[in-house]
DNA sequence: AGCACGCCGACT
DNA sequence: GTCGGCGTGCTC
């Protein structure tokens, strides 16, 4: 037989290993490898293991001579987890994002599979040393992670003179659950002739249990047991006597064998709506991968749109794909789509554990589950013939990953549809400017739906302006006229939510005398008032310290909170209305596994009169008895260093209002705001989404940002300011040399937030067109900065940020 | 990333 | 003279 070579992607991230390794495949594993799937390979001097996917296998020897290959120790897959479509996907992600490739096929992946990495030291002769001998005990291998440091100098000498070895462990962070299973190897006329002592009974019993299976086939042991009698001792033996065979199968747990789940039929469509399932079934048909923007105002009845599209994907035996942000895959939204689905469906979101997580991946990849209802990663769920991809609230910003490979789901939703052939559905209220722009240019197939579905108007909006209501108020964050409209929903039994946007705001303590405010050691930010823990503590570092008493700097007694939590707020809220019952979600009340579900439950049954909460509350909630939604401070968020500011303020208000008056009630808006003239303001308070678009566009236009210019961010950090600085300022002169005059840097510029956890951050900003040197400059750039690494550099590239602060 | 090699200062 | 500091470079 020929040789058999594999190229391995390994696990180890970095540029200067961003390539396939050449690996023997030894003999014995010849028909074990194939391109996809996992394999353990000895890396680097000492030979650890790491794992690796095999991108190719090839019969002759792709390497130039002069290097010893090493061959590949173990196959982890019995069958290929990464398809065709996932490498090709995984080399684009690499390429469009700058990242690691090693990075873009974990992705693609369930975290289970991920390896988790350990080391153990074995002893292989007495060390004649106390103490390290003392740490050994009784066995001859221990934990290395556990090795104290002092000892590590010691440890490599006796390892150069083989007294000790290390021993690389590669596994999977999450184990397979595993349950017993046997296949029987003997025919029945095989067993009649099996010699069974008349005294061994249950050797008798089973030998005429196993008489009733067939042969070859794989059954589970434990309802085998249940109808034989039998127990797995007496399995054993029948193993050992040759007449089966046990082995271990991969089970897997239904996170949602939920049994409340009522079915749901199609419902009656509108005008609109049908036109819009109309148009995206033609192109289901005809497989072609067109784009689609559904902009429907909030109740117009997307999600029935969705389900529809989705129905007849699978109709055609094709399957179906729906991303929806994390903060509206909520129960309801789920329990909705498995209504109409049943089975069919795997949903993928954080909420799962990891061992779920991958159950729900190996349902979809076995072809068990045809539609896929997910957050952002769902994208890469392995389906094999997509008939639809959906994209819910398009515009949302949690659609980008914000770690590497710093992604967009819609730029892979996109790039899947051209794979299967497939239209896409990007669906919102209130899309980003860029989808918008693209269906104005007719890139994207642009659908309405004008109308909500119960023919109820859009909930009326009124703005409170806070520089003269505030001063009346009764407490400071709720004016009269808030309160009043609030106290009319209680006496009529309605319900009432109310939004605080805490987007770049938090509480914090400033001293009344000096004004210092309480500040993190180690990153340039305020710290939080954390009434749960009593602590005041720092949101990017963790660092936690006491509430202070005095002021650190002027020794003052005066030292005051400032700023709004939804806690004080509803002490202030509960203040003013002792009978209300009030149900307050935000990180804090949420943190629990299922208590997001519990409180909207509980709201839900009208156990409460109002909900408070932060942004999770904004989107696809639905309480018919809702007819006032209240915003506290509609422009913490405007003033932030951000050209998005505004266009994600106008978004939230926009969406939040949608939220009152869903069924038959007519709905109340009220906005309490310091900057009533602001144009994002007005217009939300008129829910013009086509004015702001024009407006919001000619700004972009003038100042040339997106959808008028692509952006890429550069982000340097180090441990010392200057050094941060530096290499931002070398960077922002090489662009100078490559870029075109048509291109423009902005920066370089401390960050917003200049120092995280003592690092320094320096920022640039490239605004452009077309620039054919400038990806190859970049990738140039990451292969230069690897050395500076060492040195205490990190280096992130984001093409198309989200984030400018 | 993680490991070895290699070239400089402070010690038995 | 050696031990061990960490800067540099490579890993099929």
């Amino acid at each position: 037989m020929s040789k058999l070579y594999a190229l391995v992607i390994v696990d180890v991230p970095a540029m200067q290993t961003n390539h396939p390794y050449t690996y023997l495949v030894p003999k014995q594993l010849h028909d074990q490898v194939a391109v996809g799937k996992r394999v353990i390979v000895g890396f680097g001097k000492g030979d650890r293991h790491v794992q690796g996917f095999i991108v190719d296998l090839r019969e002759d020897l792709p390497t130039q001579a002069g290097v010893t290959l090493k061959e590949v120790q173990e196959v982890l897959d019995l069958e290929p987890v990464i398809t065709q479509e996932g490498l090709q996907l995984a080399d684009w992600l690499a390429d469009h994002t700058f990242a690691f490739k090693i990075r873009c096929l974990q992705v693609l992946l369930p975290n289970a599979l991920k390896a988790a990495y350990s080391k153990t030291l074995k002893r292989l002769q007495p060390l004649d040393d106390p103490q390290i001998d003392a740490l050994f005990g009784q066995s001859d291998e221990i934990d290395l992670a556990q090795l104290p440091a002092q000892f590590q100098n010691q440890i490599i000498h006796y390892r150069h003179q083989g007294k000790v070895e290390i021993i690389y462990h590669v596994k999977d962070k999450v184990a397979k659950k595993q349950v017993p299973a046997f296949k029987l190897l003997l025919t029945p006329e095989q067993l009649d002739q099996v010699a069974v002592s008349p005294r061994a009974t249950k050797q008798l019993a089973m030998r005429d249990y196993l008489k009733t299976l067939e042969s070859a086939k794989l059954y589970l042991q434990k309802p085998a047991q249940a109808a034989s009698g039998l127990t797995s001792a007496d399995f054993r033996t029948a193993a050992k006597k040759g007449w089966l065979e046990q082995s271990q199968v991969e089970q897997y747990r239904d996170p949602y064998a939920d049994k409340n789940i009522t079915a749901t039929k199609p419902l009656e469509l509108t005008p609109d709506q049908n036109f819009a399932v109309k148009s995206v079934q033609a192109h289901i048909d005809q497989k072609d991968n067109r784009t689609f923007l559904l902009q429907g105002v909030t109740g117009s009845g997307k999600t029935e749109v969705y389900l529809q599209m989705m129905a007849y994907a699978l109709k055609q035996g094709r399957q179906a794909l729906m991303l929806v942000p994390e903060i509206s895959l909520t129960p309801q939204m789920m329990r909705r789509v498995k209504g109409r689905f049943g089975d069919l469906v795997a949903v993928m979101h954080s909420g799962l554990s990891a061992g779920e997580r991958y159950d729900e991946w190996r349902r979809i990849e076995r072809k068990e589950a045809r539609v896929v209802i997910g957050a952002r990663s769902a994208i890469f769920a392995p389906l094999d013939n997509i008939g639809i991809i959906i994209m819910d609230e398009e515009h949302e910003a949690s659609y980008k990953q914000d770690e590497m490979p710093r992604y967009h789901a819609r730029d892979v939703a996109l790039w899947r549809a051209r794979y299967h052939h497939c239209p896409v559905v990007l669906g919102s209220a209130t899309p980003s400017l860029e989808s918008r722009a693209r269906a104005m240019k007719n890139v994207y197939t642009w659908l309405t739906l004008p109308k909500r579905v119960n023919g109820q108007a859009l909930p009326k909006v009124e703005l409170i302006d806070m520089r003269n209501e505030g001063k009346y108020a009764p407490v400071p964050d709720i004016s009269n006229t808030m309160l009043n409209a609030i106290k009319d929903r209680l006496i009529k039994g309605e319900q009432t939510v109310l939004l605080l946007n805490r987007r770049g705001y938090s509480s914090f303590v400033m001293c009344r005398e000096c004004g210092y405010v309480l500040k993190c050691p180690n990153c340039d930010v305020s710290l939080t008032l954390h009434m749960d823990s009593h602590s005041m503590r720092c949101h990017y570092c963790g660092h936690e310290e006491a509430i202070p008493q005095t002021c650190d700097s002027c020794h003052s007694r005066k030292v005051r909170y400032y700023g709004t939590g939804t806690q004080k707020v509803e002490e202030q809220l509960q203040s003013l209305l002792p009978t209300a019952r009030i149900i307050r979600m935000d990180v804090d009340t949420t943190r629990k596994k299922g208590a997001h579900e519990r409180l909207l439950q509980a709201f839900g049954n009208k156990e409460a009169d109002i909900l408070l909460g932060t942004q999770m509350i904004a989107k696809g909630l639905d309480f018919p008895d809702v007819t006032l939604v209240g915003v506290l401070n509609a422009d913490t968020a405007l003033d932030l260093p951000d050209f998005r500011a505004s266009e994600r303020t106008f978004q939230l208000l926009t969406q939040v209002a949608g939220r009152a008056g869903r069924a038959q009630k007519a709905g109340q808006v009220l906005i309490q705001t310091y900057n009533p003239q602001h144009y994002a303001i007005q217009l939300a308070k008129g829910q013009d989404y086509e004015r702001y678009f024009q407006t919001e566009m000619g700004f972009r236009h003038r100042v040339g940002y997106p959808p008028y210019y692509y952006t890429i961010q550069i982000t340097a950090s180090y441990d010392n300011e200057a050094a941060a600085a530096k290499k931002m300022f070398t960077i922002a002169g090489e662009l100078g040399k490559i870029l075109s005059p048509q291109a423009q840097v902005l920066g370089p510029t401390p960050k917003a937030i200049m120092r995280i956890k003592n690092r320094y951050y320096y920022q640039l900003v490239i605004k452009y067109k077309h620039e054919p040197l400038l990806e190859d400059y970049l990738k140039g750039l990451l292969i230069q900065a690897q050395t500076e690494e060492k040195k205490g550099l990190k280096l992130v590239i984001d093409r198309d940020p989200l984030n400018f602060i």
